[in-house]
RNA sequence: GGAGAGGUGGCUGAGUGGUCUAUGGCAGCGGUCUUGAAAACCGCCGUACCGCAAGGUACCGAGGGUUCGAAUCCCUCCCUCUCCGCCA
């Protein structure tokens, strides 16, 4: 949710950056309803006033009983005219998007994001490459077929060695981040409605979120959502911040309209798992926090020795909640092109003025904190990590760094 | 799932129709005193919105209702805690 206050004081501004982001809201027509909103508050405000003059005098002056009694008619008719006005503006308001950093590149869609920096040496293979779908059926250690006969197509099983090196590599992934002055949470996998829409999931990807029936609550599409939903209503002592989280959850996406894309192995899914990096900070640290965050994201790709591109978001393909998006991309040579593993979002004050999160210095100062999204890993890692390191048999060497939690150096066929 | 108790400001905890944003304590801020600190004492100390300002409005779990007037009375819902049952 962006301050009210910029739609009042520039208008333009907030109408510019509603078309670039490709929102449909009718700003002046907002700003009109709204302008009438805040005259009606006066005047409601006014009568109240008045109102509750006369109510003290009753106690002297049975009179005003029948004056407080006409006025109420008037009353109640204002304030239902701007209840009515207040919905219809705080509905719309939810629907615009965030303000763009100015770095952000003009483009429609992953097309345009913009290559900041390769790093990271491709491995040159004297066989033809398999994709991790492959390499997953020939080591026994992703089954989809079986993830659809339990559950549903987009479902699937790491099996063995393969959930070995998956586990291990989550793992390791929250040691480091621990390492690196992050608090690990265990974190709830199911939120209600006012969590998603705090966080800028809801009203904008309401079909990418599994609801269960019954209950006023959605399977998690990320642990971004209750994590920074920890601290809705509260305000931060500016002292602690930034403030560091990690956790590791499962994540549900729908992933309606996504049907034949990229659907090939287990790249797109209903169910993948997340180690995430959430960042609470003061307003003027959010640029360097944004930077901190991907530099974490490189230093587990580096680590486990996994070449990489990263790419600057453009506007057509960052969510309306985003400032700035930082993706990083890996390589795979098995399906022959880099493809998203990790995305890092600043969000400024869109989250924390929807969940009403805000920091009070010792100085007086105080405001709504701005916080940052961020992948540590994903089980893309792990795809990445098998096309990356697969042998012309078919056999996975394992990273050196995930060895001591896996206990084993490869995974073989047929072993 | 069954039974009971309860939701008030950063915390604690009074308040059962009007002068209540709301006693007291703790924490916090400022000051006196002190070489400094502690203690003691004095003062300040919620949030949001409207307004140039003066000031005003709203908020005592949420939403309705009664009333000239609701933290206080009525209704609905939500949540928390305790005990019992079940159980990873």
């Amino acid at each position: 949710m962006i301050d009210i206050r910029a739609l009042r004081e520039n208008p333009d501004r907030v109408k510019d950056n509603a078309a670039r982001r490709g929102c449909t809201v009718d700003v002046d027509k907002l700003v009109a309803l709204d302008r009438e909103y805040v005259g009606l508050i006066r005047e409601v405000e006014d009568l109240r006033a008045e109102r509750n003059r006369l109510s003290k005098e009753c106690q002297t002056n049975p009179a005003a009983r029948d004056t407080v009694k006409e006025m109420k008619v008037t009353l109640a008719n204002k304030e239902s005219r701007m209840a009515e006005l207040k919905t219809v503006v705080d509905e719309q308001m939810t629907w615009l998007p965030n303000f763009l950093s100015p770095d952000v590149p003009d483009g429609g869609s992953d097309a345009d994001n913009a290559a900041l920096r390769f790093v990271g040496k491709k491995p040159e293979f004297a066989f033809a490459g398999r994709d991790h779908q492959a390499l997953g059926e020939l080591l026994g250690i992703i089954d989809t077929g079986r993830g659809a006969k339990v559950a549903q197509s987009g479902f699937y099983y790491w099996v063995g060695k393969g959930a070995q090196l998956t586990q291990a590599m989550f793992f390791w992934a929250q040691q480091e981040l621990v390492k690196r002055g992050f608090t690990l949470f265990m974190s709830p996998c199911v939120a209600k409605e006012q969590t998603l829409f705090g966080t800028g999931y809801l009203p904008f990807f309401k079909d990418q979120t599994y609801t269960l029936s019954g209950e006023d609550l959605a399977l998690i599409g990320t642990s971004e959502q209750t994590l920074v939903g920890y601290h809705a209503d509260e305000i931060l002592d500016a002292g602690t911040l930034p403030r560091r989280y990690t956790s590791y959850t499962p994540c549900f996406r729908t992933e309606a309209g996504s049907y034949g894309k990229e659907s090939r192995g287990i790249f797109r899914v209903h169910q993948f798992h997340k180690v995430e990096q959430i960042i609470f900070c003061l307003p003027e640290d959010s640029p360097r926090c944004h930077e901190l965050c991907l530099e974490n994201e490189e230093y587990l790709l580096q680590q486990l020795g996994l070449p990489y591109r990263v790419v600057n978001v453009c506007v057509g393909d960052m969510g309306a909640p985003g400032y700035k998006k930082y993706d990083i991309e890996a390589w795979y040579p098995g399906y022959g092109g880099y493809r998203e593993v990790t995305s890092n979002t600043n969000l400024t004050d869109f989250q924390a003025r929807r969940l009403g999160i805000r920091y009070k210095g010792s100085d007086g100062s105080k405001g709504f904190v701005h916080t940052i999204s961020a992948t540590g890993v994903t089980d893309r890692v792990v795809c990445a990590i098998l096309e990356n390191f697969q042998q012309e048999d078919g056999s996975v060497i394992i990273p050196e760094v995930l060895r001591p939690y896996t206990g084993f150096d490869r995974i073989t066929p047929g072993v």
